[in-house]
DNA sequence: AGTTCATTCTAGCAGCGCTAGACGCTCTAG
DNA sequence: CTAGAGCGTCTAGCGCTGCTAGAATGAACT
């Protein structure tokens, strides 16, 4: 059985060459750069492969957001255990957020801005969705309201998301972007315990 | 001269119409549905009579985003204004926005979400797009620093911004938006004098 | 060595935004 | 009142998109 092994091996690079392919493409040129025609001859195959490993091309995208999810939770883990004082920890993660946007724009809308291609707050949310998530919750709480859980993650989270894609945009001038999260975070910092 | 002037008119006509049809396109059926054959069949003329009064597709989106402006700023003026103290206003004008991004998603989507189409903070920005962002500075000001003009405007518009789409795009549930507002509103009223 | 079967490719469909060039109608000037 | 100029509209088509049916290829197993 050892030859299915291989190729089933070989089928899992190629998969994995794809989601490659099409996040460096969207990052290169754009996601309107990304048409199953120019994957196909990014990857060496004909277009129909792509639909042997993939559903559509929504799917190959979902993959890619998927990927990046895991990106950016472990980039807000480092940035807020990196500080000591909740303030900190909240700016950190703020900023880490943002750069992430800034840096890797491609990525982030399919993310964030694509019309809906993961499942958020459902009961098959990926893990990498929930990790990052509660990333944000560990640095605004709250912590001691079971009700509230998750509201001011939401709120926060959504100003990030917000004045990212604005920026991106360019809806909103990009020099700011410090000061703005420097008003965000005094704004919802808790309240000083140290 | 007058028949030139009756043709002048009716081209005038003709070119709302076509703003018009599209918006209402998008709003009932979405922007993908807002094809160029289904517009001109829509208006009961042919596709390249829309190429005589827009230069594409994207000057057909930038008018319906620009009469969008009009209303915006019409909707969140009249909000802040029946309210009396500035908490109120700040509260009236937030949902004001956040209404009118889930009412009217598909115009909302022209406006803040596609591929830049209008100059925001730019020389030429239109006055429509002005006057919807002062009815925001008004409301969170602040008032008496030159150098901070427009910063606490752009990070509030950017939370409502953020939770608006991702409300939308399912990525955030919608059941809490008004307690999402009321935390904003909380941590950008201004010091209380009332 | 012959057969089976999975896999990949060629070719094509319907629809997209956009445009060139032919056609017809209206308005103007003599 | 008629002839002609010019504007405006339409038909037809280009190159592109996502996606797929069916032919052709090649590797693996008996």
């Amino acid at each position: 059985m050892s030859a299915t092994e291989r190729r089933e091996r070989e089928r899992a690079q190629r998969h994995q060459l794809i989601i490659t392919a099409a996040r460096e493409l969207a990052e290169a040129e754009g996601w309107d750069a990304v048409t199953t025609r120019r994957l196909a001859e990014r990857v060496e195959y004909s277009q129909p492969v792509l639909y042997s490993h993939f559903k559509g091309k929504d799917a190959i995208i979902r993959a890619v957001a998927l990927e990046g999810f895991e990106d950016l939770a472990a980039e807000m883990r480092r940035a807020r255990l990196a500080e000591i004082s909740r303030k900190d920890a909240l700016r950190a993660l703020g900023r880490a957020y943002l750069d992430f946007a800034a840096n890797r724009p491609a990525l982030y809308e399919a993310m964030f801005v694509m019309p809906t291609v993961l499942p958020f707050a459902s009961d098959d949310t990926p893990s990498a969705l929930r990790a990052a998530f509660a990333e944000i919750v560990a640095v605004v709480g709250p912590h001691d309201d079971e009700e509230l859980y998750g509201l001011y993650a939401e709120v926060f989270w959504g100003a990030l998301h917000g004045i990212a894609v604005l920026v991106h945009g360019s809806r909103m001038p990009a020099q700011y972007q410090g000061d703005r999260l420097d008003l965000l975070v005094e704004r919802f910092a808790p309240p000083e315990t140290d």
